[in-house]
RNA sequence: GGCUGGGUAGCUCAGUGGUAGAGCAAGCGGCUCAUAAUCGCUAGGUCACAGGUUCGAAUCCUGUCCCAGCUACCA
């Protein structure tokens, strides 16, 4: 196969400090689905997810626990990836930051900023809370006696000073502003680009990219006298610290690539064409990771995609707040790909958007149960009914009306994909054109056509064959299409069409989508239809908000 | 406080100078192939408020009110 394009994407990584929620996964089962278009498109795909295990937090939840903090994050990663696995998530890579290449990965990317002159001893300041660490300003409050953090009210926090090593990161201001000027699309959307630029015009500071008092971390490979932290037996001096756990989490990307051990793989690979990230964390990689990238004198990625948050009445769900779902109680509710659906369908990839049990019920049986479930169910039982178990062919691409809508539709459903508007290239599909097809049905009323062929109009037998095999051929096109986000019922739906699925389970090794996706692209293959089976079992919902979780009060 | 964006039918939103739109929800009617499903019809909403420009503004300008995001080291 030669020179297939190839695409690398990434998510964020998670912290497993505790059992993710919906609101937590849907950054990656959207990416799981960009990733598996890409897979199906042809293209030589590398999906890095993974967890970032490094955090002050993870370290502190597990004391609380009395456990060992690498067994509690065995434990917990294995939680998501449980998860991951249920929702149908297929990652090439899933990596963790306590991996051993990371390790590697990450020391020499803070050797590289040390030779070019980006590194240098310094102190950081801040307040400090015993039973916390240190706490930035923004979450604290002051009282009468002082300033106080909000988990430990009664805890009076100290100005502790701590010499760390900091990353030069003012030198990279315009360089910075040059990338944003010469790559209008490197960020988006474009009013999260436009916050950074502001930020940037405020100008930048150094950060800190150490720690000496923490242990659970990636050793700091330079020591102060600026030689290697390393000693003799191949240990680290733990007097050198750890590396920040930011700095270390940003450069999973590139050791998911295969930085540093092979650069066959990280030439290959790297730069990645798309992270997908939170809007929380956006100034960490589009200002910080890219500065760093240009001090290890790597390139930087293509495209970093920044979603909004999943809110429930206006709040941001989270596992404080206990407003969030259980990814387990939305999948034993919708199945996996039911939950991949609404999931993404309710919730616009490029903002904040409310979402509530109620809402995925709604759409589950509106867009799934009643229009396409019902849509693939009328198609089959008429065939089957009217002209027995042999496929009828769809018309020629110019003749049917359902061709001509068809038309332009997957252009325009790449472009929404690629773009990362998972919503609208779900309403394009699920939408507007299944809609179509149940127009089409009423339209053409294939009952009465099939009742004037069995009084003996020889020609209403060729009207129905056409009109049958031209809603077969919408059900294909639409299976095949939502097979990204939904990845098991697409099999089934072709199944029921009589055609093979020639994709893996990760979307890999079938034909170029888009000639799938191309109108009567099988229309010469004989064919035996399956038995009409409901693919999504309507809900009702009132019985199903009766099993509605947290979200339900 | 500063910067940016926004306030349009019950809900979510589209619409950037020329007779107010979509989807969902609700009501009425049709059809019977289908998962009580589907199809058609039904919304008369001061387009936040007040001025202004214009033959004409939701769409441009000014002011006011309200909301959201960003405004650096919690990860």
């Amino acid at each position: 196969m030669p020179d297939r394009p190839r695409y690398y994407l990434t998510t964020a990584i998670a912290y497993p400090n505790n059992k993710p929620g919906l609101h937590t996964l849907y950054e990656v089962i959207g990416a799981d689905v960009i990733a598996r278009w890409h897979r199906m498109k042809g293209d030589e795909t590398r999906f890095l997810t993974g967890t970032d295990e490094h955090s002050v937090n993870i370290a502190q939840r597990a004391q609380e626990l009395g456990r060992d903090t690498r067994d509690f994050v065995d434990e917990m990663v294995k939680v998501f990836t449980d998860a991951e696995d249920a929702l149908l998530i297929a990652p090439d890579r899933f990596i963790r930051t306590t991996d051993p290449d990371h390790q590697r990965a990450s020391q020499e990317m803070v050797r590289r900023a040390y030779a070019s002159g980006d590194v240098y001893l310094g102190t950081y300041e801040g307040w400090y809370c015993p039973a916390e660490g240190f706490k930035a300003p923004s979450d604290l409050y002051e009282t009468p006696d002082g300033m106080r953090c909000p988990s430990h009210p009664t805890i009076e926090l100290q100005w502790l000073t701590e010499r760390n090593w900091f990353f030069r990161l003012s030198a990279y201001r315009d360089r910075l502003v040059a990338h944003f000027a010469a790559h209008p699309d490197w960020v988006e959307p474009e009013y999260r680009k436009n916050e950074m630029l502001a930020f940037l015009r405020a100008g930048l500071e150094d950060i800190s990219i150490s720690r000496e008092t923490l242990h659970w971390g990636i050793p700091f490979p330079i020591a102060e006298n600026g030689e290697t932290a390393q000693r003799e037996d191949g240990s680290w001096d733990p007097e050198a610290g750890v590396i920040y756990v930011w700095f270390d989490a940003l450069i999973n990307y590139i050791t998911g690539a295969g930085f540093p051990d092979d650069p066959t793989a990280f030439a290959k690979w790297w730069p990645a064409d798309l992270h997908v990230i939170g809007k929380d964390i956006n100034r960490f990689h589009t200002i910080i990771w890219p500065a760093m990238l240009m001090s290890a004198g790597i390139d930087l990625p293509r495209k970093v995609w920044v979603h909004g948050f999943m809110t429930v009445r206006g709040e941001k769900m989270s596992k404080s707040r206990g407003n969030f779902f259980d990814p387990f109680d939305v999948i034993a509710a919708f199945g996996a790909d039911g939950t991949r659906f609404v999931t993404l369908r309710e919730f616009p990839f490029d903002q904040d958007a409310d979402v509530s049990w109620d809402s995925f019920v709604r759409r589950y049986n509106a867009d799934l149960a009643n229009d396409f479930g019902n849509l693939v169910n009328r198609t089959v039982s008429m065939a089957r009914r009217y002209l027995g178990d042999e496929r009828p062919a769809p018309l020629p691409r110019t003749e049917g009306r359902l061709s001509w809508s068809w038309g332009k539709l997957p252009e325009l459903y790449q472009a929404m994909i690629e773009d990362c508007m998972l919503h609208d290239a779900l309403g394009l599909v699920f939408g507007n054109f299944v809609s179509e097809a149940n127009q089409y049905v009423d339209q053409e009323r294939p009952w009465e056509i099939a009742k004037a062929w069995k009084a003996g109009d020889e020609e209403a037998g060729e009207r129905l064959r056409g009109v049958l095999g031209d809603l077969i051929e919408a059900c294909r096109l639409i299976g095949l299409a939502g097979a990204p986000f939904m990845p098991s019922i697409a099999p089934r739906v072709l199944a029921q069409l009589g055609y093979a699925y020639p994709y893996a389970a990760d979307g890999n090794g079938g034909p170029p989508l888009l000639r799938e996706l191309e109108w009567g692209s099988h229309a010469g293959e004989t064919g035996a239809l399956g038995t009409a089976e409901p693919l999504f079992p309507r809900l009702e919902s009132e019985a199903a908000a009766a099993e509605a979780p947290a979200s339900g009060t």
